[in-house]
DNA sequence: TCTGGGGTCCTAGGACCC
DNA sequence: TCTGGGGTCCTAGGACCC
Protein backbone atom coordinates (compact mmCIF):
# COMPACT_ATOMS: atom_id res chain seq x y z
CA UNK A 1 0.00 0.00 0.00
CA UNK A 2 1.14 3.55 -0.98
CA UNK A 3 -0.05 7.06 1.06
CA UNK A 4 -0.02 9.99 -0.81
CA UNK A 5 0.02 13.05 1.88
CA UNK A 6 -0.60 16.12 0.74
CA UNK A 7 -0.51 19.51 2.14
CA UNK A 8 -3.78 21.59 1.91
CA UNK A 9 -3.29 24.82 0.21
CA UNK A 10 -0.29 24.65 0.95
CA UNK A 11 0.83 28.60 0.45
CA UNK A 12 -2.05 29.56 2.05
CA UNK A 13 -1.38 27.63 4.88
CA UNK A 14 1.54 28.27 5.26
CA UNK A 15 0.91 32.17 5.75
CA UNK A 16 -1.46 31.58 7.93
CA UNK A 17 0.53 29.82 10.57
CA UNK A 18 2.05 32.95 11.72
CA UNK A 19 -1.04 34.92 11.09
CA UNK A 20 -3.97 33.95 13.36
CA UNK A 21 -5.96 36.68 12.23
CA UNK A 22 -6.33 35.49 9.04
CA UNK A 23 -7.53 32.03 10.17
CA UNK A 24 -10.99 32.29 8.64
CA UNK A 25 -10.65 34.47 6.01
CA UNK A 26 -9.52 34.15 2.19
CA UNK A 27 -6.18 33.87 1.28
CA UNK A 28 -4.60 33.52 -2.07
CA UNK A 29 -0.59 33.70 -3.38
CA UNK A 30 0.45 35.48 -6.49
CA UNK A 31 3.51 33.98 -8.77
CA UNK A 32 6.44 36.26 -9.34
CA UNK A 33 5.80 39.48 -10.54
CA UNK A 34 2.76 39.09 -8.90
CA UNK A 35 1.30 37.98 -11.87
CA UNK A 36 -1.65 35.33 -11.29
CA UNK A 37 -2.85 33.29 -8.52
CA UNK A 38 -0.79 30.26 -7.74
CA UNK A 39 -2.76 29.11 -4.70
CA UNK A 40 -6.31 29.73 -2.95
CA UNK A 41 -7.20 28.80 0.79
CA UNK A 42 -10.51 27.40 0.79
CA UNK A 43 -12.39 30.30 1.43
CA UNK A 44 -11.14 32.13 -1.65
CA UNK A 45 -11.64 29.15 -3.41
CA UNK A 46 -15.05 29.56 -2.97
CA UNK A 47 -15.25 32.65 -3.79
CA UNK A 48 -14.31 31.72 -6.85
CA UNK A 49 -10.83 32.58 -7.57
CA UNK A 50 -9.29 30.41 -9.87
CA UNK A 51 -6.06 29.03 -10.17
CA UNK A 52 -3.41 30.68 -12.27
CA UNK A 53 -5.59 33.37 -12.95
CA UNK A 54 -4.52 36.63 -13.81
CA UNK A 55 -4.34 38.83 -10.33
CA UNK A 56 -5.24 41.88 -12.30
CA UNK A 57 -8.68 40.07 -13.04
CA UNK A 58 -9.90 39.55 -9.62
CA UNK A 59 -7.92 42.01 -7.75
CA UNK A 60 -10.60 44.45 -6.70
CA UNK A 61 -13.59 42.51 -6.54
CA UNK A 62 -11.17 40.15 -4.38
CA UNK A 63 -10.42 43.40 -1.88
CA UNK A 64 -13.32 44.41 -1.98
CA UNK A 65 -14.78 41.51 -0.36
CA UNK A 66 -12.41 41.43 2.17
CA UNK A 67 -9.93 38.98 0.71
CA UNK A 68 -5.87 38.81 1.79
CA UNK A 69 -3.00 38.64 -0.93
CA UNK A 70 0.54 37.74 -0.66
CA UNK A 71 3.28 37.61 -3.17
CA UNK A 72 4.71 34.24 -3.00
CA UNK A 73 7.79 33.79 -0.52
CA UNK A 74 9.81 30.72 -1.79
CA UNK A 75 12.06 30.68 0.78
CA UNK A 76 9.60 30.25 3.63
CA UNK A 77 7.44 27.89 2.27
CA UNK A 78 10.19 25.85 1.56
CA UNK A 79 11.59 25.65 5.16
CA UNK A 80 8.09 24.72 6.05
CA UNK A 81 7.85 21.81 3.41
CA UNK A 82 11.37 21.01 5.20
CA UNK A 83 10.10 20.43 8.58
CA UNK A 84 6.55 18.65 7.10
CA UNK A 85 8.66 16.14 5.12
CA UNK A 86 11.21 15.74 8.44
CA UNK A 87 8.22 14.69 10.49
CA UNK A 88 6.73 12.07 7.86
CA UNK A 89 10.32 10.52 7.51
CA UNK A 90 10.06 9.64 11.25
CA UNK A 91 6.35 8.28 10.70
CA UNK A 92 7.49 5.95 7.83
CA UNK A 93 11.31 5.53 6.49
CA UNK A 94 10.11 5.17 3.09
CA UNK A 95 9.43 7.99 1.50
CA UNK A 96 9.36 10.04 -1.84
CA UNK A 97 8.82 13.46 -1.62
CA UNK A 98 7.23 14.44 -4.95
CA UNK A 99 7.03 18.14 -4.71
CA UNK A 100 6.78 21.13 -2.11
CA UNK A 101 3.79 20.11 -1.02
CA UNK A 102 3.61 16.17 -1.11
CA UNK A 103 5.04 13.18 -0.66
CA UNK A 104 4.54 9.27 -1.37
CA UNK A 105 4.76 6.93 2.08
CA UNK A 106 5.28 3.41 1.02
CA UNK A 107 3.76 1.11 3.91
CA UNK A 108 4.52 -2.12 2.52
CA UNK A 109 7.21 -2.24 5.15
CA UNK A 110 5.02 -1.91 7.64
CA UNK A 111 3.67 -4.82 10.05
CA UNK A 112 0.42 -6.46 8.18
CA UNK A 113 -2.06 -5.87 10.42
CA UNK A 114 -1.26 -2.26 11.24
CA UNK A 115 -4.25 -0.02 11.41
CA UNK A 116 -3.98 1.88 8.20
CA UNK A 117 -7.30 4.03 9.44
CA UNK A 118 -5.48 5.36 12.53
CA UNK A 119 -2.18 5.81 11.47
CA UNK A 120 -3.52 7.97 8.54
CA UNK A 121 -5.35 10.11 11.25
CA UNK A 122 -2.21 10.13 13.43
CA UNK A 123 -0.19 11.63 10.51
CA UNK A 124 -2.86 14.01 10.08
CA UNK A 125 -3.06 15.30 13.84
CA UNK A 126 1.06 15.31 14.53
CA UNK A 127 1.73 17.48 11.51
CA UNK A 128 -1.63 19.70 12.28
CA UNK A 129 -0.32 20.17 15.94
CA UNK A 130 3.52 20.37 15.27
CA UNK A 131 3.75 22.34 12.46
CA UNK A 132 0.21 24.07 11.77
CA UNK A 133 -0.24 22.60 8.18
CA UNK A 134 -3.73 20.72 7.36
CA UNK A 135 -3.13 17.83 4.94
CA UNK A 136 -5.24 14.74 3.30
CA UNK A 137 -4.22 11.92 3.06
CA UNK A 138 -5.35 8.76 0.49
CA UNK A 139 -3.81 5.66 0.57
CA UNK A 140 -4.70 2.92 -1.94
CA UNK A 141 -2.64 -0.50 -3.19
CA UNK A 142 -1.03 2.14 -6.21
CA UNK A 143 0.51 5.32 -6.55
CA UNK A 144 -2.08 6.31 -8.86
CA UNK A 145 -4.99 5.35 -6.64
CA UNK A 146 -3.60 7.08 -3.78
CA UNK A 147 -3.69 9.90 -5.62
CA UNK A 148 -7.02 9.74 -6.43
CA UNK A 149 -8.44 9.10 -2.88
CA UNK A 150 -6.09 11.99 -2.18
CA UNK A 151 -8.14 14.21 -4.08
CA UNK A 152 -11.76 12.84 -2.57
CA UNK A 153 -9.92 13.40 0.48
CA UNK A 154 -9.33 16.68 0.26
CA UNK A 155 -12.37 17.66 -2.09
CA UNK A 156 -15.19 15.98 0.01
CA UNK A 157 -15.84 17.00 3.12
CA UNK A 158 -17.19 13.87 3.96
CA UNK A 159 -14.55 11.79 4.63
CA UNK A 160 -12.67 14.52 6.95
CA UNK A 161 -8.84 14.56 4.85
CA UNK A 162 -8.87 10.80 4.58
CA UNK A 163 -9.28 8.32 2.19
CA UNK A 164 -8.15 4.38 1.93
CA UNK A 165 -9.06 2.38 -0.78
CA UNK A 166 -8.35 -1.19 -0.38
CA UNK A 167 -11.34 -3.48 -1.03
CA UNK A 168 -11.89 -4.34 -4.47
CA UNK A 169 -15.39 -3.59 -4.77
CA UNK A 170 -15.25 -0.79 -3.31
CA UNK A 171 -12.25 -0.07 -5.42
CA UNK A 172 -14.14 -0.69 -8.68
CA UNK A 173 -17.10 1.34 -7.45
CA UNK A 174 -14.78 4.69 -6.26
CA UNK A 175 -13.66 4.40 -10.02
CA UNK A 176 -16.86 4.34 -11.72
CA UNK A 177 -17.31 8.07 -9.86
CA UNK A 178 -14.29 9.65 -11.28
CA UNK A 179 -14.08 11.51 -14.08
CA UNK A 180 -11.65 10.18 -15.90
CA UNK A 181 -9.77 13.52 -16.25
CA UNK A 182 -9.11 13.65 -12.65
CA UNK A 183 -6.63 10.67 -13.05
CA UNK A 184 -3.24 11.33 -12.74
CA UNK A 185 -1.24 11.51 -16.04
CA UNK A 186 -4.47 12.41 -17.65
CA UNK A 187 -4.11 15.94 -18.89
CA UNK A 188 -6.33 18.45 -21.27
CA UNK A 189 -5.33 16.66 -24.47
CA UNK A 190 -5.63 13.10 -22.91
CA UNK A 191 -8.99 13.40 -22.11
CA UNK A 192 -10.69 15.03 -25.04
CA UNK A 193 -9.11 11.62 -26.84
CA UNK A 194 -10.46 9.35 -24.41
CA UNK A 195 -13.57 10.85 -24.01
CA UNK A 196 -13.75 10.74 -27.91
CA UNK A 197 -13.22 6.74 -27.91
CA UNK A 198 -16.14 6.61 -24.95
CA UNK A 199 -14.29 7.00 -22.30
CA UNK A 200 -15.46 8.96 -19.20
CA UNK A 201 -14.87 7.46 -15.60
CA UNK A 202 -11.44 6.29 -14.28
CA UNK A 203 -13.52 2.55 -14.60
CA UNK A 204 -13.97 3.33 -18.80
CA UNK A 205 -10.22 3.64 -18.80
CA UNK A 206 -9.31 0.31 -17.24
CA UNK A 207 -11.86 -1.56 -19.20
CA UNK A 208 -10.32 -0.42 -22.80
CA UNK A 209 -8.25 -3.16 -25.19
CA UNK A 210 -4.57 -2.73 -23.66
CA UNK A 211 -3.82 -3.24 -27.83
CA UNK A 212 -5.94 -0.06 -28.43
CA UNK A 213 -3.95 1.69 -26.09
CA UNK A 214 -1.23 0.24 -27.70
CA UNK A 215 -2.14 1.35 -31.10
CA UNK A 216 -3.24 4.69 -30.41
CA UNK A 217 -1.46 5.93 -26.92
CA UNK A 218 1.38 5.38 -25.72
CA UNK A 219 3.31 3.36 -22.98
CA UNK A 220 2.45 6.20 -20.02
CA UNK A 221 -1.27 5.64 -20.36
CA UNK A 222 -0.81 1.68 -20.60
CA UNK A 223 0.92 2.49 -17.34
CA UNK A 224 -1.55 4.52 -15.67
CA UNK A 225 -4.15 1.79 -16.80
CA UNK A 226 -2.14 -1.20 -14.87
CA UNK A 227 -1.84 0.82 -11.96
CA UNK A 228 -5.59 1.83 -11.71
CA UNK A 229 -6.23 -1.65 -12.02
CA UNK A 230 -3.96 -2.22 -9.02
CA UNK A 231 -1.05 -3.36 -10.28
CA UNK A 232 1.61 -1.28 -9.00
CA UNK A 233 3.99 0.63 -11.54
CA UNK A 234 5.38 3.41 -10.20
CA UNK A 235 7.94 2.31 -7.26
CA UNK A 236 9.17 5.05 -4.83
CA UNK A 237 12.87 6.09 -5.81
CA UNK A 238 15.38 4.50 -3.53
CA UNK A 239 17.37 7.75 -3.61
CA UNK A 240 17.23 11.40 -4.66
CA UNK A 241 17.94 11.69 -9.02
CA UNK A 242 20.19 14.09 -9.34
CA UNK A 243 18.69 16.63 -11.81
CA UNK A 244 18.72 16.32 -15.52
CA UNK A 245 18.51 20.50 -16.03
CA UNK A 246 18.32 23.42 -14.37
CA UNK A 247 16.40 26.37 -15.54
CA UNK A 248 16.43 29.81 -14.56
CA UNK A 249 14.04 31.99 -16.12
CA UNK A 250 12.05 35.36 -15.06
CA UNK A 251 9.31 38.06 -17.02
CA UNK A 252 10.72 41.24 -16.57
CA UNK A 253 8.28 43.89 -14.60
CA UNK A 254 8.07 45.50 -17.28
CA UNK A 255 9.08 44.69 -21.05
CA UNK A 256 12.37 45.81 -22.00
CA UNK A 257 14.03 46.74 -25.88
CA UNK A 258 17.61 47.20 -24.56
CA UNK A 259 20.80 44.56 -24.90
CA UNK A 260 22.34 45.92 -22.74
CA UNK A 261 19.27 45.44 -19.84
CA UNK A 262 18.87 41.86 -21.80
CA UNK A 263 22.44 41.10 -20.96
CA UNK A 264 21.72 41.89 -17.35
CA UNK A 265 19.11 39.68 -16.50
CA UNK A 266 21.03 36.75 -18.42
CA UNK A 267 24.10 37.51 -16.27
CA UNK A 268 21.90 37.37 -13.60
CA UNK A 269 20.20 34.51 -14.32
CA UNK A 270 23.08 32.79 -15.24
CA UNK A 271 24.61 33.20 -11.58
CA UNK A 272 21.34 31.97 -10.04
CA UNK A 273 21.80 28.69 -12.55
CA UNK A 274 25.67 28.10 -11.65
CA UNK A 275 24.74 28.45 -8.06
CA UNK A 276 22.25 25.84 -8.36
CA UNK A 277 24.29 23.83 -10.46
CA UNK A 278 27.54 23.85 -7.63
CA UNK A 279 24.96 22.45 -5.08
CA UNK A 280 23.36 20.05 -7.26
CA UNK A 281 27.58 19.35 -7.50
CA UNK A 282 27.26 18.57 -10.80
CA UNK A 283 29.14 20.32 -14.22
CA UNK A 284 27.17 21.26 -16.75
CA UNK A 285 28.21 21.06 -20.47
CA UNK A 286 25.22 22.61 -22.75
CA UNK A 287 24.07 26.37 -22.19
CA UNK A 288 21.21 27.69 -23.27
CA UNK A 289 19.88 31.15 -23.50
CA UNK A 290 16.60 32.33 -24.47
CA UNK A 291 14.56 35.69 -25.08
CA UNK A 292 11.06 36.26 -25.89
CA UNK A 293 8.24 38.89 -26.27
CA UNK A 294 4.81 38.86 -24.19
CA UNK A 295 2.90 35.76 -26.04
CA UNK A 296 -0.56 37.27 -24.40
CA UNK A 297 0.34 41.04 -26.55
CA UNK A 298 -1.27 40.41 -29.71
CA UNK A 299 -0.57 43.86 -30.64
CA UNK A 300 2.93 43.58 -30.18
CA UNK A 301 5.59 41.88 -32.96
CA UNK A 302 5.74 38.39 -31.59
CA UNK A 303 9.81 36.85 -30.68
CA UNK A 304 10.95 33.83 -29.44
CA UNK A 305 14.98 33.20 -30.35
CA UNK A 306 17.02 30.63 -28.22
CA UNK A 307 20.18 28.95 -29.18
CA UNK A 308 22.59 26.16 -27.26
CA UNK A 309 26.13 26.05 -26.69
CA UNK A 310 28.43 23.33 -25.99
CA UNK A 311 31.46 23.55 -23.82
CA UNK A 312 34.22 21.52 -24.45
CA UNK A 313 35.23 21.50 -21.05
CA UNK A 314 32.17 20.97 -18.49
CA UNK A 315 32.17 23.70 -16.20
CA UNK A 316 30.06 24.94 -12.96
CA UNK A 317 32.09 28.18 -13.20
CA UNK A 318 30.16 31.42 -13.03
CA UNK A 319 32.06 33.40 -15.14
CA UNK A 320 32.27 30.42 -17.73
CA UNK A 321 28.63 30.17 -17.52
CA UNK A 322 27.82 34.17 -18.06
CA UNK A 323 30.10 34.84 -20.61
CA UNK A 324 28.74 31.94 -22.49
CA UNK A 325 25.39 32.94 -21.89
CA UNK A 326 25.82 36.54 -23.62
CA UNK A 327 27.55 35.12 -26.36
CA UNK A 328 24.33 33.17 -27.19
CA UNK A 329 22.55 36.54 -26.84
CA UNK A 330 24.67 38.44 -29.03
CA UNK A 331 23.99 35.68 -31.70
CA UNK A 332 20.06 35.71 -30.91
CA UNK A 333 19.22 39.12 -29.92
CA UNK A 334 17.40 41.13 -32.55
CA UNK A 335 16.67 44.98 -32.09
CA UNK A 336 13.21 46.09 -32.25
CA UNK A 337 11.39 43.75 -30.11
CA UNK A 338 9.92 44.70 -26.88
CA UNK A 339 11.23 42.00 -24.35
CA UNK A 340 9.37 40.17 -21.79
CA UNK A 341 11.03 37.42 -20.60
CA UNK A 342 14.54 36.13 -20.76
CA UNK A 343 16.27 32.97 -19.45
CA UNK A 344 19.35 30.13 -18.75
CA UNK A 345 19.09 26.66 -19.71
CA UNK A 346 21.68 24.02 -18.03
CA UNK A 347 21.83 20.58 -19.09
CA UNK A 348 23.98 17.25 -20.18
CA UNK A 349 25.33 17.61 -16.77
CA UNK A 350 28.43 15.04 -14.92
CA UNK A 351 29.33 14.73 -11.92
CA UNK A 352 31.61 17.45 -10.65
CA UNK A 353 34.10 15.54 -9.12
CA UNK A 354 35.56 13.84 -12.29
CA UNK A 355 34.81 13.68 -16.31
CA UNK A 356 35.95 11.94 -18.79
CA UNK A 357 39.07 13.76 -20.50
CA UNK A 358 39.84 13.42 -23.99
CA UNK A 359 42.91 12.19 -25.15
CA UNK A 360 44.32 15.36 -25.77
CA UNK A 361 42.69 17.26 -23.08
CA UNK A 362 45.62 18.92 -21.25
CA UNK A 363 45.55 18.77 -17.63
CA UNK A 364 43.65 21.48 -16.18
CA UNK A 365 44.15 23.23 -13.27
CA UNK A 366 40.70 24.82 -11.80
CA UNK A 367 41.67 24.68 -8.34
CA UNK A 368 41.63 28.03 -8.05
CA UNK A 369 37.81 28.54 -9.52
CA UNK A 370 36.63 26.04 -7.74
CA UNK A 371 38.34 27.84 -4.24
CA UNK A 372 36.54 31.20 -5.79
CA UNK A 373 33.04 30.00 -6.59
CA UNK A 374 33.13 27.91 -3.07
CA UNK A 375 34.00 31.43 -1.28
CA UNK A 376 31.38 33.27 -3.42
CA UNK A 377 28.72 30.66 -2.74
CA UNK A 378 29.38 30.91 1.62
CA UNK A 379 29.34 34.27 1.47
CA UNK A 380 26.30 34.24 -0.12
CA UNK A 381 24.56 32.13 2.07
CA UNK A 382 25.79 32.90 5.47
CA UNK A 383 24.61 36.29 4.17
CA UNK A 384 27.33 37.66 5.24
CA UNK A 385 27.17 40.21 2.53
CA UNK A 386 25.80 39.23 -1.47
CA UNK A 387 28.41 38.65 -3.97
CA UNK A 388 27.91 39.08 -7.59
CA UNK A 389 29.41 39.81 -11.14
CA UNK A 390 29.59 43.06 -12.47
CA UNK A 391 27.75 42.20 -15.96
CA UNK A 392 24.67 41.67 -13.51
CA UNK A 393 23.92 44.93 -12.95
CA UNK A 394 23.02 47.36 -10.86
CA UNK A 395 19.46 48.90 -12.51
CA UNK A 396 16.50 47.64 -11.30
CA UNK A 397 14.62 48.13 -14.22
CA UNK A 398 13.96 44.53 -15.31
CA UNK A 399 13.89 43.29 -11.86
CA UNK A 400 10.08 41.34 -11.18
CA UNK A 401 7.49 42.91 -8.59
CA UNK A 402 6.98 41.50 -5.82
CA UNK A 403 5.48 43.69 -3.73
CA UNK A 404 3.06 42.19 -0.81
CA UNK A 405 5.43 39.55 0.73
CA UNK A 406 5.56 38.45 4.40
CA UNK A 407 8.03 37.83 6.38
CA UNK A 408 10.39 35.31 6.20
CA UNK A 409 9.14 33.85 9.51
CA UNK A 410 11.68 30.52 10.20
CA UNK A 411 14.75 31.97 7.96
CA UNK A 412 15.94 35.07 9.14
CA UNK A 413 16.82 35.95 12.67
CA UNK A 414 15.23 39.62 11.65
CA UNK A 415 11.97 38.62 10.71
CA UNK A 416 11.42 35.76 13.14
CA UNK A 417 7.72 36.67 14.67
CA UNK A 418 7.45 39.25 17.65
CA UNK A 419 5.23 38.84 20.42
CA UNK A 420 4.68 41.90 22.47
C1' DT B 1 -0.42 49.17 -17.74
C1' DC B 2 -1.25 44.06 -15.48
C1' DT B 3 -1.19 36.59 -17.77
C1' DG B 4 4.65 32.13 -13.26
C1' DG B 5 8.50 29.11 -13.10
C1' DG B 6 10.70 24.72 -13.00
C1' DG B 7 10.72 20.19 -13.87
C1' DT B 8 10.10 15.02 -16.15
C1' DC B 9 9.30 11.69 -19.69
C1' DC B 10 8.22 10.20 -24.29
C1' DT B 11 8.09 10.28 -29.36
C1' DA B 12 8.82 11.53 -34.08
C1' DG B 13 11.93 12.51 -37.27
C1' DG B 14 16.50 13.80 -39.08
C1' DA B 15 21.38 12.64 -39.58
C1' DC B 16 24.35 9.25 -40.09
C1' DC B 17 26.14 4.52 -40.55
C1' DC B 18 26.75 -0.03 -42.85
C1' DT C 1 4.49 4.14 -63.20
C1' DC C 2 9.87 0.95 -59.94
C1' DT C 3 14.85 3.60 -56.36
C1' DG C 4 16.86 -1.36 -49.62
C1' DG C 5 16.60 -2.08 -44.98
C1' DG C 6 18.04 -1.83 -40.83
C1' DG C 7 20.32 0.17 -37.01
C1' DT C 8 21.78 4.19 -33.46
C1' DC C 9 21.97 8.64 -31.65
C1' DC C 10 20.38 13.16 -31.00
C1' DT C 11 17.13 16.99 -30.69
C1' DA C 12 12.90 19.54 -30.70
C1' DG C 13 8.62 19.63 -29.21
C1' DG C 14 4.44 17.76 -26.97
C1' DA C 15 2.10 16.49 -22.86
C1' DC C 16 1.92 16.42 -18.28
C1' DC C 17 2.83 17.67 -13.36
C1' DC C 18 3.08 20.90 -9.20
Amino acid sequence: MFALIDCNSFYASCEKIFRPDLKDRPVVILSNNDGCVIARSSEAKKMGVSMTQPWYQVKDQYLSKGGVVFSSNYEFYADISNRVMNVLSDLCPEIDIYSIDEAFLDLRSFKKNIDLISFAYDCKRIIKEWIGIPVSIGIAPTKTLAKLANKVAKDDPRFDGVVILSEPRAIKHFLKSMPVEKVWGIGKKLTIRLENIGVKTAYDLTQIDSRLIGDNFNVVLERTVRELKGQSCITLHDFMEPKKQIMVSRSFGRSIRSKNLLSEAISFHASRAAEKLRHEKQKCRLITTFIRSNRFNSKIRQIYASRSLELIHPTDDTRVIIKNANRILEQIFADGYQYAKAGILLSDFTDSYGYQMSLFDKKRDDKKATKLMETIDYINLMEIAKVGFGNQGYRNTWRMKREIKSQRYTTKIDEIPLIR
